[in-house]
Formats: structure tokens, sequence, C-alpha cells
DNA sequence: TTATGTAAAGATAATAATTCTCCTTTAAGA
DNA sequence: TCTTAAAGGAGAATTATTATCTTTACATAA
């Protein structure tokens, strides 16, 4: 994405437009791979060497709260930031940390069809989401 | 659950049967809300008042690894613990931090049919998890 | 039944991820 | 250009978890 789109966005959601913020944005975008807030500050700080990791910190809670990134839960301590934003579910590696983003509108259809006709006592349902885990093939 | 047969879960997983280990999978069990390794803490302390953290984090773990208890992934910093150890989909609530269980086997076979047809590029799957996302009601 | 080796528990330090505090800088609009 | 609120930077603090080291006690066999 372009770094002009990414400065409209931050402007359309009322937010200052800082070089971090772009850097931020720009870092999670290219780096396509969920990655933690520390390979994140790794790599704006090539760029930037003077950001610090609260700022880091600072900055994606503040995209994420104005759903210009998202978050993905994972098994180990550390959060994963994620660029889409539009649904989508996730493969998680069984055996590594590797998440991958994996796209369906077959399978969104059928789960919102059958969460139509069937609904859950006592919960009024706002997203549904896949956790597919398993092991990537061809890895090399 | 009987403790006797948390006893013989554990010796038929080869574990030593210790009181600290009853106590904590027993803890699991009775809160039976997905609580936080320090929930458990607490709970277990009132009966073994000289527990300590790392005996807990230590006991979760060997209990996980051994399948007698399983680990739910959160949006906070903190894992938290689940006594059912058999497939089951997860509630989560958007404005709090409760968790609750979500069995059906009706979904289960219809997601099991779908990948069974459609199989994901370079992807073995392994297990597919719900994670629903919503809002509990009646909740006073 | 007691002795003994080993796995587990307890205390506490260390580490890792994240948040907070406080001060300085800067973006954006008047 | 000036003003000001919002944002950034440095580093301390907090929180969750893990590691290390010593002591205890479960399990088994003499
Ligand atoms: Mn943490
Ligand atoms: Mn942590
Ligand atoms: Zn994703
Ligand atoms: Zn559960």
């Amino acid at each position: 994405m372009k770094t002009i789109k990414l400065r409209d966005k931050l402007i359309e959601k009322g937010l200052k437009v800082t070089p971090q913020r772009i850097a931020i944005l720009e870092a999670v975008h290219k780096l396509n791979s969920h990655p933690t807030a520390e390979k994140i500050f790794d790599f704006v700080r090539k760029d930037h060497p003077n950001i610090s990791m609260a700022t880091v910190y600072k900055v994606l809670d503040a995209l994420v709260a104005n759903g210009l990134l998202s978050k993905v839960k994972s098994e180990k301590d550390s959060m994963r930031y994620d660029a889409v934003t539009d649904k989508h579910h996730h493969l998680y590696s069984s055996d590594s940390e590797d998440i991958a983003d994996y796209y369906n509108d077959e399978i969104n259809k059928i789960l919102s069809d059958y969460f139509k006709e069937h609904n859950i006592t006592d919960f009024e349902i706002e997203d549904v989401r896949l956790q597919i885990i398993g092991k990537f093939k061809n890895r090399n």
C-alpha cells in the first residue's frame, strides 16, 4: 500500500500523521507475517534509529483501536499484529510460530447461514473466526 | 470429577501423584471458567497455603503436556487454562474477559466434511477451532 | 518398615512483554 | 509564525512467566 494511502487513512480517523505512524503501518504491511512488536521495532529502526519501543506499542494500540491494523492471538506470550483488517481466518503452525492468513468466503457463508438458524443461548454473535491448526508443507 | 479419578489419570501418564497436582487439577475443574494461573493459585492456596506460584506454572505445564488440561488463547497477556480436553469451541466476550465453552457436533461435522473436500494448499489440517466473539446476555 | 534415588516443590532471581510516568518535541491549525 | 494539544522518547515499573538452586517427599525395592 502507498504511503499516501496510509496517510489518508490516518487523517480519516482523526489521527495526526507522524513519520513513526507511517513507518509502523508500512512495516506491518511489508513484513506481512503477523509480526510481533519487537519485529516491527527492528524493522522500523532501520529508517528511524531513534524510535522508542514505547512508541511502537502506543502506535500499534492506536492503529488497532482505529481499525487500521488488527491483533492476532498466539500461543506464545507476545501479541502479533496484522495488516489485514478484512474478515479472514488464520492457519497456525503446530510446530512453529508461523501464522498465515486464510480467506474463504464460501466457509464464511456456511458459518453465517448456520448461525443465522442456530443461535446460541444467551449469546449474541458478532464475529466467527477459525483457528486452523496444522502443518505447513513445502517449507524450506 | 472425583479425586480418585484424577489420581488415576496422573498414574496413567506416569506422573507422580502429589497433593499439589491433585489440588491444581481440581481447582481448574471447580473454577470452571478458564482461569488464569493467578486465579488457580488463589484458589489452591486456601487448602495449600504454602504452595508456590512456580509450582502452579510447572504443574499446569505438565498437565497440559499430558493432555489432562488444555490452554486457551486470550486477548490479554495471560494464558487461560481449561479442564475440558475434548474437542470444543469457545465463546469470547467482546466486552469482558469471559470465555465460555461451546460444544457442537453438528458444526464439527460440517467443518470436517468441508475441509475433507477442500484442502488448503501446502497445509495439513490437524484441528479446526472456532473463536466466536460476541456478547453474553442475561448476565447479572 | 525403612532406606534411597529421583522427580517435584518451594523460594527467589531472572527474563520477557508490556505499560506507565515524565519530560520534550512536533504536527496542525489559527 | 505562534500556540497548543497530541505524540514521541527514555527509562522505570509492572506483570506474566521461566530458570536456578535447594529442600522435600513420592515411589520402589531391600
Ligand atoms: Mn507480559
Ligand atoms: Mn511475559
Ligand atoms: Zn491475518
Ligand atoms: Zn473450554
